[in-house]
DNA sequence: GAGGGTCCATCAGTGTTGCTTATAGCAGGT
DNA sequence: ACCTGCTATAAGCAACACTGATGGACCCTC
């Protein structure tokens, strides 16, 4: 199965159109639909079907696995220059946002005090986007955070053969209206929280609540942004409740942070590099492990 | 990056030598030879130092992307035609050895008084290869166990997109020699076991318990079988302790099992599946999952 | 030192592949 | 009926991938 012809059935199957699919890649229509007869003659099967271009199950099924394989197979290829590149003072950071709290900051400003050559650019993006960008090649060095037991691994999607460090752990708080029944008790369990009405949200996604504990916690509003600000008045306003590291909570917030004591979870912050060859990013993420 | 190209490299990179790899692989040396200055030339790179053909460090960093990449191209091929083959009876079951505990047993044997015309050959193996052989065609369904956190998905090797569904979960404990000291006791933390001798298992990975506790349960003798019996053995003649399901332990063992209850874990079995279109393949995960 | 064997690099030749251009056929709209 | 847009197919040609031959390097034996 070639990645080429991959490429192009991916493309085709986006645009719903050879001819878009043509445009896009620099070919003509003739070599998209040769190419596409092609694949699906390797794989015996009918892959899109035509007038209107749709992909057919299989076609579904192998777009599935698409993706990933472009990605993996990119991931390689940066990977190995990576390996076998110059090191560079310039370096890219990608985090989630609440990946660079106070500790990992002060890691990183005792890092610069160590390299004066440094030049980090930090990039913010979510959690799959932060392996994705490490895994080809467009970030020297990833921070990823999430919900996790102590001392469990986050789950990263797999871009192939890559490093995971936690260099950070911290306490979780649920975060409450000032004004709510339970924002007075010394801690909360989440078991007593089941039909609350919660947020979705990238840190906190609700799906993982329910594999902790069960059912319930259902989702009063979805919010797909990553400022903790706007996070904080939607609790307090009352939509929902939320999950979050105690530390982004400053004092005076609009919304109260009670201790969660049960189940056992933390604010897990991990370190994310593919090929690391001695160098400024080597450097860089030792100090950020330590 | 050509698959093809990845594949002579994986080969060459394995014998040591362009010659055998042509060999192995039905070319002559010298096209051997034209595909690997392919690929160097395609990377920029040198991967393979030549008499002796060994792999540079960038080589060898490649090589460790190559094998996932190529099974996963394998597993994206299988799921593929595995979506448009019409429904078979004849399936092949590949499943961890304690994966087939009672229950699981039980709901084998009800889904085959459901489906008479139903062919199941089970198949043992390791984890790793469980995966391996559903991703890749070679089995249609998997079942694979591991000791993990109640409701916690296992850690499988990931080969593309592929569900797992949890089926079955069951206490574990701690198998002991008759008359260990703590023989006696109603249950068992593992914090209190961290200086004892411990078996290295593919069950019980030591390097989990550490990453569960802390430093400490060394390993004073490796088994990498997967008999119950031999290990009971082990454990009665004082060569360490382990992990296993409850229903491990028969009444009479020559080992003794005390209920681990710290921290909370459990022994799961996990159902592997690709693509499932309906037949018989999918009555049957049903009726595993039930 | 001479001779032989093994192994990889490179060249020339040849069949295969992958692209472009041109054309045919189909569907939908006016 | 005519026009437009879209995909399939055929023919032509450059590029690619393989084989077979050869050269050079290295090692071993006499």
């Amino acid at each position: 199965m070639d990645p080429h012809l991959l490429t192009t059935f991916v493309t085709v199957a986006r645009h719903g159109s050879f001819s878009a699919a043509a445009a896009e890649l620099g070919y003509t229509q003739s070599a998209i639909s040769q190419q596409i007869a092609a694949l699906e003659a390797d794989l015996g099967l009918v892959l899109l079907g035509r007038r209107p271009v749709e992909p057919t199950p299989a076609g579904r099924r192998l777009l599935e696995h698409a993706e990933p394989l472009l990605l993996r197979l990119r991931a390689a290829r940066a990977d190995v220059l990576r390996a076998a590149a110059l090191p560079r003072h310039r370096l890219r950071l990608a985090a989630t946002p609440l990946a660079v709290n106070a500790v990992v900051a002060a890691r990183l400003a005792r890092a610069r005090a160590q390299q004066p050559r440094l030049d980090v650019t930090l990039v913010t993006c979510g959690r799959e986007q932060v392996a994705a960008l490490v895994a080809e090649g467009e970030a020297d060095l990833g921070l990823a955070d999430g919900i996790a037991a102590p001392s469990d691994p986050l789950r990263l999607p797999d871009t192939g053969p890559m490093t995971t460090v936690g260099i950070a752990e911290e306490d979780l708080v649920v975060a409450l209206p000032g004004d709510h029944p339970l924002a007075g008790r010394a801690a909360l369990r989440l078991a007593d929280l089941v039909d609350a009405r919660w947020l979705q949200t990238p840190l906190c996604p609700l799906a993982r609540l329910r594999d902790l504990v069960g059912d319930g916690f259902p989702a009063a509003l979805e919010y797909q942004g990553d400022d903790v600000h706007t996070l904080l008045n939607l609790v307090a306003a009352g939509h929902g409740l939320t999950l979050l590291p105690s530390s982004a909570l400053p004092a005076g917030a609009a919304a109260r942070g009670v201790p969660l004591a049960s189940p056992r979870l933390v604010h897990r912050v991990e370190l994310l590099h593919g090929a690391l060859p001695p160098g400024s990013a080597a450097d860089l993420a030792r100090t950020l492990s330590a």
